[in-house]
DNA sequence: ATAATATTCAATAACTCTATTGAATGCTTG
DNA sequence: CAAGCATTCAATAGAGTTATTGAATATTAT
């Protein structure tokens, strides 16, 4: 009896092919960058195109891939449709991806200087050092990303000053202290674009590489 | 000059290119097969072939893909050529992947049913209970993979009964201890058909649903 | 109701991915 | 160096993916 194929295989194709589903959900630099913002913060279709420089109906066509993937979630919200992450799984997800790519591709390192050419010129923080000085009240954390983000999660004590909106605010940022910023993570520029601004001014600065995604990674929480 | 396109944009779409090579490598339902043999264990083009009931050109072709995403490393040894998986991290990302699809997939739990149909049958035992077990000398705990995958790398402690010699060597196992089995992890049968065979004649049984990968996760290390 | 706006749908052409085949390469053994 | 075996290469047909277009739908404001 050929015929009869065990069964069990057919199961565990299934199974392999349920995994596939995600993964090809992932497998395009466009969907990763809707992922990427989502990460940050919720957003509608019409934020989702513009900020990720796609068409409309192609930046739709592409949530819906998401979507049936289970990744994002849809919430019809008036004549808008906001799309959420479907899962904090998700971030785990995209941040162990980065990891990999970190770790393995040699083309990084370049792609990542090129991205942020300043990165070199800034001390870097880490996530302990962090809680040290702001224990001791000798940094103030600002978070440059837009307000929207700021206001769906951000670092406990950090301050919102998009770096649009930067020049304007520099004057209540407290003397004396380190002006640490923090953005979207290890793959945004927003951060390195204040400091330069900051450091030319005369401010001490220091750059926390990580984002809140990297930050819920760590079992740290949010506020919002 | 709307012909200067920032520049920046096209550094970060290289960087999201970059990410998406990663997971295009891993789009694809044999691939991940192929990956899940491998954190396993190395193997030879032949063996994955056979092991994931595919042709060999075909296996060749997926393995090269792999490899230049750097997911895997292909060493010749003599007629042979041997694949390994690049890197730890990879194992993270493919953990990060089925734990979305335990989170997000609901045709997941029937999936899983109808390829564990007898898991709901034995006990189940957590890493943490394993450990007191073990120190207490209440337990044996059975590597029923394949004997190569064994001797890559296993769980502190255990002893290889590979589930299609289980039958020869039952005796060897000591009475009045509970048999604790684990295999390739939450989505691998071995361990269930080995223990189901164990409980009939009468052992008290347990499972464990981590596989080497999980234990590694969990930052607890192997012997081999 | 009507117009305006956000989103989705449908069709399509260009492109990429995959399994299969048969041939080519490379290593080992006699 | 010839035979045998493992692997890769090359070509190809069929399937799936994607950006673009223009039309359809759904919601809100007039």
């Amino acid at each position: 009896m050929p015929a009869n194929n065990n069964g069990n295989r057919v199961d565990k194709e299934r199974l392999y092919e349920l995994f596939s589903k995600i993964s090809s959900a992932m497998a395009n630099r466009h969907r990763l960058e809707l992922l990427d913002l989502l990460v940050q913060a919720p957003r509608t279709v019409e934020e989702l195109a513009e900020q990720a420089h796609m068409s409309v109906p192609n930046t739709s066509q592409h949530l819906q891939r998401l979507k049936h993937a289970n990744l994002v979630i849809d919430v019809r919200d008036g004549q808008y449709v906001r799309y959420f992450l479907a899962d904090r799984s998700i971030t785990r997800l995209w941040s162990a991806l980065r990891n990999v790519a970190k770790k393995q591709l040699a083309d990084l390192g370049p792609a990542l200087d090129r991205y942020r050419p300043q990165r070199h010129r800034f001390t870097r923080i880490t996530q302990d050092e962090l809680h040290g000085w702001m224990q001791r009240n000798e940094a103030v954390l600002i978070d440059v990303r837009p307000a929207v983000e700021y206001k769906a999660g951000h670092l406990p004590g950090s301050i919102s000053i998009p770096i649009d909106n930067l020049n304007e605010h520099i004057a209540e940022l407290p003397k004396g202290k380190t002006v640490v910023a923090y953005c979207r993570g290890p793959y945004c520029v927003y951060a390195d674009q204040a400091l330069e601004l900051l450091m030319d001014q005369g401010y001490p600065v220091a750059r926390l590489e990580e984002g809140v995604a990297e930050w819920l990674e760590e079992g740290y929480s949010l506020e919002s």
